[in-house]
DNA sequence: CGGTTCGTTGAAACCAATCAATCCTCGTGG
DNA sequence: CCACGAGGATTGATTGGTTTCAACGAACCG
């Protein structure tokens, strides 16, 4: 989360290039040599490329591995009885997915593919074994991997307790566009990877209250969007506007 | 969170006791040997007594150990910059303390004791150096402390984008009234460690939300509260009430 | 026995959900 | 290349649930 961008979207060469894909959250505080980057190497078998609407692991799948992204987006959903469905998360290039099964060792949402994206599964109870030998790679498996989840939910709750909808949408803009810096890509200018619907069944709010609220950030001046192209002209002016919600750090 | 009740609340001697306290939500799929259980034993320095009303660890806090609480009753929070504080979790006897931190080193909350209460704080650090050395060990770290609250806090942010006042207060009672239960205490008469205004903080709803909300479930017959005194009548109803709801399995 | 904190209840305001119509965009096929 | 269709997005009008403001009652404590 901080100078790992240093290594970030190089590309690479064809096996060890997944040294610095599937790390990328992993690498940063290792301190490992490169022997020990290659063993850790060694865990990814084969990238995995995933069509735009697949699924990579649904709820109730056993674990298997967890996966880098490569390359792409991801959402995370949950699905009810009656199949409505509940997005949990997006995951961006470079970001982890399926810690979700490590507690019950089964999938506890759905990953699905919001474009054509590609992953690097990592065995899991081949990275604990090996994460036995190396103990940067244990405590850093425990930081970054899963506690990391658990600041990121807790802000997303507090922001669903406390944030109308316009501020959550501004949080949710501002989230994508400093995840997208971190990668290297523009915080000002994107493009969704997710429709209205999704948008707003993650921040829990309807389809139309979405629209609503860019109407109402656009009049404000905030950001500019046109269909799916998102340009953010005043990301002070969006802070201010989700300050003093009870939010800290990072919005989410 | 299944056998692992048998040897929950037996009173103990002195020192080992720990060994079924602290461990409580550790010990079950261990297949650790008595020696083993001895070395986990070793990690707990002391029990550390907290007076309500009073605070375990602050936001910004460095980790210096997770706790097991062994008796009493927590409240884990957020802080905001101006003042204002939203609930996070709560936390009873035999459920640990303290995860938040490990992501960042510095604990992401505050945890504070609604009542008188009782705690075993587990040197982090020792406890991984441990679980190098006992694989099964290492494997339930993962498992059971980390990815739980994922799930956990999953549940709840579908609860907060689904659910009206009342379901998610049935789902609230539910969920007391189920861990309760595990521990070995009636899951149909408890008493409130927390204020209404507390509750609504956790569900994202007013504290005179919460006040209605308890005065329609009373109407529907589906429980008693008077003041802080709990008297399940209906928990068939009160499932009914948040089916389909978008919940799965436990709701929280 | 006052004072304070906590809880309940009422009325009005507000915000998001809902229902519904229309528009836009993009991919497909004529 | 254009027409068409379908899914996605926007906008409007209305409804309903939750918040807010406010007053009051109950419990607790010095």
């Amino acid at each position: 989360m901080n100078d790992c961008d240093t290594l970030k979207l190089k590309p690479l060469g064809l096996k060890s290039a997944c040294a610095n894909c599937s790390v990328l959250e992993l690498c940063l505080p290792l301190g490992l040599n490169d022997t020990e980057v290659k063993r850790l190497d060694d865990l990814i078998v084969q990238r995995v490329k995933i069509k735009k609407g697949n699924t990579l692991y649904r709820q109730g799948d056993p674990l298997h591995a967890l996966y880098a992204v490569r390359l792409g987006f991801f959402k995370t959903t949950l699905t009810s009885e009656d199949g409505r469905e509940q997005v949990t998360g997006f995951q961006m290039t470079g970001e982890m997915l399926g810690m979700d099964a490590i507690s019950e060792d089964r999938h506890a949402c759905n990953a699905v593919a919001l474009e054509d994206s590609e992953v690097c599964p990592i065995h899991f109870s081949q990275l604990e074994r090996l994460s036995r030998d190396l103990p940067s790679l244990q405590h850093n498996l425990n930081k970054l991997l899963m506690s990391r989840e658990i600041v990121r939910d807790h802000s997303l709750l507090l922001m669903m307790g406390n944030m109308n909808s316009d501020e959550r949408l501004a949080a949710f803009f501002l989230n994508l566009s400093q995840r997208l810096s971190l990668r290297g890509y523009s915080p000002f200018n994107f493009i969704l990877r997710m429709r209205r619907e999704e948008i707003g069944s993650y921040l829990g709010l309807r389809l139309e209250t979405i629209s609503r609220g860019i109407a109402r950030l656009r009049e404000l001046n905030l950001l500019e969007v046109h269909a799916r192209e998102v340009k953010i002209l005043d990301p002070i002016g969006l802070k201010a506007l989700i300050a003093g919600c009870g939010q800290h750090g990072n919005p989410l």
